[in-house]
DNA sequence: AAACGCGCCTGCGGGC
DNA sequence: TGCCCGCAGGCGCGTT
């Protein structure tokens, strides 16, 4: 669930309150997420160490150190990151535990277990293989309609799929590639080779503009994060689409309507997103 | 070679 | 009431 504007939501409430903290330990309480979590990886690198600086890649989290060592973190569908200012007692699904130099802590907690917590030695961020593979970040000039109509009119592939492909631009889920495409007016169906110019302009536009409008929003409900109780205030935005199928388009009144595409549920406005 | 499908995993809601 | 089934989804990998 979170997508790019959850993880950069979480990034810049962690930044008050991690940044210049030093790691005094890490407690590794379920090793199976995704990828298993390399316990040796942690005293060698991380542990002693302080945070410098921390980053977002994609749906990527990276807490940057001073000794050029990086732990990156990523939520997967259900992960979270607690800070915890007592000894409150362990959540469920608690399965990493940064311990910090304020005797505060940094839980990670996944229910899912498609999260993953990996460290990258130092000076390796530049050659670390799962960033390798990463197209454009939508909110910076590298993801334009120059660069992404090309791309999408050599495929295939329905549009609502490309702006998932990760390969193409990065961060978009199923919940924001709707909201996008009924922003932008384009049924989630329709093939890339099928964009005309404009709608490919719309598309890249219409990102924007709901990412950035996601990150103001998410912007507004640190406290809870801060706490460490509660949830981080995801999905306060308002949603045209995902999910409303059967209820009114906010436009024009239309029932909003349900596919399956990829296996996954799509939703869109027929009137307003023709095929 | 592009594009699709599956499996990973738990919680939850709907149906019976 | 309680159980079971299906769905939710990012990502990597196997298959066609």
């Amino acid at each position: 669930m979170p997508e790019l504007p959850e993880v950069e939501t979480i990034k810049r409430s962690l930044e008050a309150l991690i940044v210049n903290r030093r790691i005094v330990d890490v407690e590794v309480l379920e090793t199976r997420l995704r990828v298993p979590v390399r316990e040796n990886d942690f005293p060698r690198w991380i542990i002693g160490h302080r945070i410098a600086r921390i980053s977002r890649k994609a749906k990527y989290l990276i807490w940057e150190l001073k000794n050029s060592a990086a732990v990156v973190i990523h939520l997967g569908m259900s992960g979270r990151l607690v800070y915890v200012n007592e000894p409150l007692p362990l959540e469920k699904h608690t399965h990493v535990i940064f311990h910090l130099d304020n005797s505060r802590q940094i839980r990670f907690r996944d229910p899912r277990r498609f999260g993953l917590i990996e460290v990258v030695a130092p000076n390796r961020l530049k050659s670390y293989q799962r960033f390798r593979q990463l197209g454009a970040e939508p909110l910076t000039d590298a993801f334009s309609a120059d660069h992404f109509s090309p791309l999408c009119q050599r495929s295939q592939r329905s549009i609502k799929n490309l702006l998932m492909d990760a390969g193409l631009v990065v961060g978009i889920g199923n919940i924001y590639a709707n909201e996008i495409l009924f922003k932008a007016g384009v049924h989630p169906l329709r093939r890339g080779s099928e964009l005309t110019e404009g709608q490919a302009r719309r598309i890249v536009h219409a990102a924007k503009k709901v990412l950035t409008r996601a990150i103001e929003k998410g912007g507004t409900t640190l406290n809870d994060f801060r706490d460490g109780r509660g949830e981080p205030g995801f999905f306060q935005i308002e949603l045209a689409v995902y999910e409303r199928d059967g209820q009114e388009c906010k436009k024009c009144g239309t029932l909003i309507e349900k596919a399956v595409s990829s296996g996954r549920s799509t939703y869109y406005c027929p009137a307003c997103q023709r095929l």
